[in-house]
DNA sequence: GAAACCTTGACACATTCGTGGTAAGGTTGC
DNA sequence: GCAACCTTACCACGAATGTGTCAAGGTTTC
């Protein structure tokens, strides 16, 4: 599997090398380095470079949305906090999307719930 | 249970005036109004709008990026689209930490069918 | 050793976020 | 009916985000 360097994959992905520096520093896409510090690309991350763009362009979310989304993916802590912060907000009539992730949650538990005790 | 104005609630939670105003834009925490459309703060929204300054200062958030969570928490399909993005950097060695996020969902299944096969 | 790449660092610029102010006008309480 | 509040709508301004370009210098390839 070969790699591609920063003009190369900019050339199949549509970002360009300085949005591809960027978003590295952001800490979204990270490639490998060579031994002289050139920035290599796999086929992984030409992958998530493409989706990425897709998901900014379907939801239009920005870099710094996602970098979050990440953190919070990785900082159990904070992920609870936030959850709870939204969680005290789903009484509120006009909100019943907040709940919505919650019930989310919730539903999967019956689902299983509901398997198991058929079994 | 009686309720705030802007300024009362503004110098019970620390916010300015200004500032609730703009976190209403956001649509994190939206008071109720009068008829005349004043806005009244209850005792919901200002307990809100205190944890809302904690996490912020605890973590060093932003408000989009609450709001970003937030409107995850409605939008399934722009949940599930960042999480399926984020997973599939999970099997990157650097990027452990991702994992957590649905080793957290998936555990909280495990200890369920645990609870319930233990019965 | 020169052409064509790569690096980091900087300057620049538009856009958004966060925050304060101020102006023009409605509401409330005495 | 006036003082003290509230409203929306602006202008302003620094900080962060997003993006391009350019300079000074290392690397690779022939």
């Amino acid at each position: 599997m070969q790699s591609l360097t920063i003009n190369e994959a900019a050339a199949t992905t549509g970002w360009s090398p300085r949005m591809l520096r960027y978003v590295e520093q952001t800490g979204l896409v990270a490639p490998t380095r060579s031994p002289a510090g050139y920035r290599l690309y796999g086929a992984a991350e030409l992958q998530r470079l493409r989706t990425l763009k897709e998901l900014q362009a379907q939801f239009d979310v920005s870099l710094s949305d996602i970098a979050f989304a990440q953190r919070m993916a990785g900082d159990r802590d904070l992920r609870e906090s936030v959850q709870a912060w939204l969680s005290a907000q789903a009484r509120r009539p006009e909100d019943v999307q907040a709940e919505d992730w919650l019930r989310f949650e919730q539903e999967k538990h019956e689902r299983l719930l509901a398997a198991v005790t058929a079994a």
